[in-house]
DNA sequence: GACGAAATAGAACGGTCGTACTATTTTCTC
DNA sequence: GAGAAAATAGTACGACCGTTCTATTTCGTC
């Protein structure tokens, strides 16, 4: 690894930790600057622009969560073992960054936005969704959920869980948040189980 | 009314929209002035300060919330009926302002933040989820949910329904996000119900 | 160790930010 | 309608924004 690389390297951990906190908006070029040791032309030249930045911050963010959380999950058996993966893997994401999950804290500041960035976090996004009905479908296949279920419906109500956890816990400090997610988790996992 | 307190509500009105698009931290003094047709300081002259602002923004949105979701549930009959209107009103809510729910766009924003702002939006926050129980718990005592339900986690599940309808509505513009929300609802009344 | 390339720094740009201060206009009261 | 009070405008401030341009330093290769 070259020394720009290294230096890239450096700048993109730092950024990750400061978009889970500020988001995209509270992310200046300057402030990040400061907070690398680099002036801010020196860092800027890493990158074409502040998009260019956001978008390589969120790629970084996405190869992190996948190595935290998709690939550990993976090694996992199939089916319901996995999908207690997904969940567990998933709640400590939400702690790993000093400011909580950096694809909520992004997702604020781009809702109505549109453009390049926009369009890399929904795409993240919609894979995301896609591997939890996935998930959910295997487990259906290995027996361990009813044929029946809606694996869609299951993704959608699996990141509810997960939304309501990093909003009481976050916004609110509220102490019993991850009881009270680990709950809806255990009850969402019974309706889904086969021979309910 | 006076003039003074009739520019004021409209500045509010615009400050509103604007901050459920953007939140706090693109709310910005120069641009709210020049969409309601003042000049910087003239509308500055009304707040002492952005924060003061902020605040009176926080509080405009809970008096408008009020309005349009707590009272129109409050007139229906108690228990299920006005369980199910919170759940209707709040839905409808998050469609109201252009930008989705002020209180969730600023929340982003307000995560890691300390100060006045932050503490009353976090008061306002835990009212909410205390009304829900409230309501929750009346529902028990109509006979309409379960003795033993948890109304805490009752709470906590409803909004974790519409976080998720938020989510995949507002961002990824998931257009099943509505019936999906729906469902995971009627699952969340039915395992709340008495006699199941 | 020289030398070209890569990496970083420095200075400056027009712009916007929140805020303070001083005019000016508008409104209300008698 | 005069005059006080309230409401609004104007201007300026220092700070920071993203970006550009031009030095200067550091690195890797022969």
């Amino acid at each position: 690894m070259t020394k720009g690389e290294d230096t890239k390297a450096a700048i993109l951990r730092t950024a990750l930790e400061r978009a889970s906190r500020d988001g995209f908006l509270g992310l200046s070029l300057g402030s990040l600057a400061q907070e690398t040791g680099l002036s801010k032309s020196g860092l800027f030249a890493h990158f074409g622009s502040k998009e260019d930045l956001q978008l390589q911050v969120l790629d970084a963010s996405v190869e992190a969560f996948v190595e935290h959380v998709v690939a550990p999950a993976l090694r996992k058996p199939r089916g319901l073992p996995r999908v207690r993966a997904l969940f567990d893997g998933w709640l400590e994401w939400s702690q790993e960054l000093s400011g909580g999950c950096v694809f909520l804290a992004i997702a604020s500041d781009l809702d109505d936005k549109s453009g390049p960035v926009r369009d890399k976090l929904v795409a993240y996004q919609r894979d995301w969704s896609d591997n939890l009905a996935i998930a959910a479908s295997i487990a259906v296949a290995e027996g361990h959920f009813r044929e029946d279920l809606d694996t869609r419906q299951f993704a959608h109500e699996f990141s509810g869980v997960y939304l309501a956890y990093h909003h009481h816990s976050r916004l609110m400090r509220d102490p019993e948040a991850e009881s009270r997610a680990r709950a809806a988790f255990e009850g969402l996992i019974q309706r889904s189980s086969a021979r309910s």
